[in-house]
DNA sequence: TTAGTATGCAAGCAATTACTTGCACACGAC
DNA sequence: GTCGTGTGCAAGTAATTGCTTGCATACTAA
């Protein structure tokens, strides 16, 4: 099989598999998007179900999760920007995810294609919050494992529900400096310990 | 119809639903776990479309979001106790709340009947925070809006993906009282100035 | 030139599925 | 009794869908 052939019909199949899940992708479908012979996806693929595991395998992970920086000065700013980064990381995923997880049950491969960013997001904020207190920006007691996870559970409902219920969520240009100013502050951050680390320094 | 057929039909359309999706329940399997005949379907409900629809509305909405009391007296065991309540609310509509955003695309009432329980969640807390603040536990210039998120938030991520990523959370019997305390936090809200409070009051 | 490979095209098959029709049966109200 | 209503049952229809087969064509390497 070329390359590209393989590769349009992966994208496509990616995609409409966003828009409208296992069932409601058919080869039919994702052969006339990727411009190509209905029988070539059997040829290339053998199934349906390898097809559209091969695809998330291939369009399901997101390639950058958003860098913080490895020596901390401006907490605030800075996990302000990752979570801005990482919630445009995670919209441009949103209908793959809720994909994945509705068939879940079906298909226990595609979620766990899904899930690894998120893993790598929680491993970049807890190692920040590491960082964040080792430099003395917050007490050494504070519990940065369930930080971490209070943010990113921010970020992803967020993304995930503010279509249906957005009195619920702070204005969509606000929402992540308002979650990263609240999860510093939830760590112990605050404006007094900065200055005080600023002026240390 | 009378209304035992009809309410057997409802529930068990409702809980497929949750378990397969729209285009997963079929209207055979429907009919067979209500333990009534397929046409019948059609002359109560006449068209599958509906019949979903109805089943949401009639099993989509949780009877009772958790409660917070009116006076605030500890916020912390307060809050705790209705994260506690409302995760497990969460957690028996999980499947039926993917399913519908899932569908959202091809069938926008679906998630509609399931947002009205986060809404009313939100609004919830939200007031009760309102209260912590006049109430003088947490200062006045607190963001109660982004800290209810902040906790909704949690708590809804945590009922979606701990299933695929367990590690990017708190375990599961310490959890609410790790997001609630985290929280409360967030606001401003310390060991200390509830003991102030407490030696007022 | 020749042989192999990748793809297209036309057709079709078997299973599933939403939905319909026609008929029979039971039961309660009058 | 009878009439209407709610339901079951058997059968079927049209559309969709995953997947296959047979054959033709274009391109590439030896």
């Amino acid at each position: 099989m070329t390359a590209p052939t393989r590769e349009q019909i992966l994208s496509a199949a990616a995609r409409l598999y966003g828009e409208h899940g296992f069932r409601g992708t058919t080869t039919r479908a994702v052969a006339e998007a990727a411009g190509v012979n209905e029988v070539t996806l059997f040829r290339i693929f053998g199934s349906k179900e390898n097809l559209i595991v091969e695809a998330m395998r291939a369009h399901g992970v997101p390639v950058d999760v958003g860098t913080l920086p490895a020596e901390p000065d401006d907490p605030e700013r800075e996990l302000t920007a990752w979570a801005t980064q990482s919630r445009q990381v995670l919209l441009s995923m949103r209908s793959m995810i809720i994909q994945a997880m509705s068939d879940a049950e079906q298909h226990p491969e595609m979620p766990k294609c899904v899930a690894k960013g998120g893993e790598a997001a929680y491993e970049a904020i807890r190692a920040y919050f590491g960082r964040l207190r080792d430099a003395g920006f917050i007490p050494a007691d504070t519990d940065v494992h369930g930080a971490g996870s209070l943010l990113i559970g921010a970020l992803f409902h967020d993304v995930m529900s503010r279509g249906v219920m957005p009195q619920a969520f702070p204005p969509a240009a606000d929402a992540p400096a308002t979650y990263a100013r609240l999860t510093l502050r939830a760590l112990g951050f605050d404006a007094h310990v900065r200055k005080a680390r600023r002026r240390a320094s």
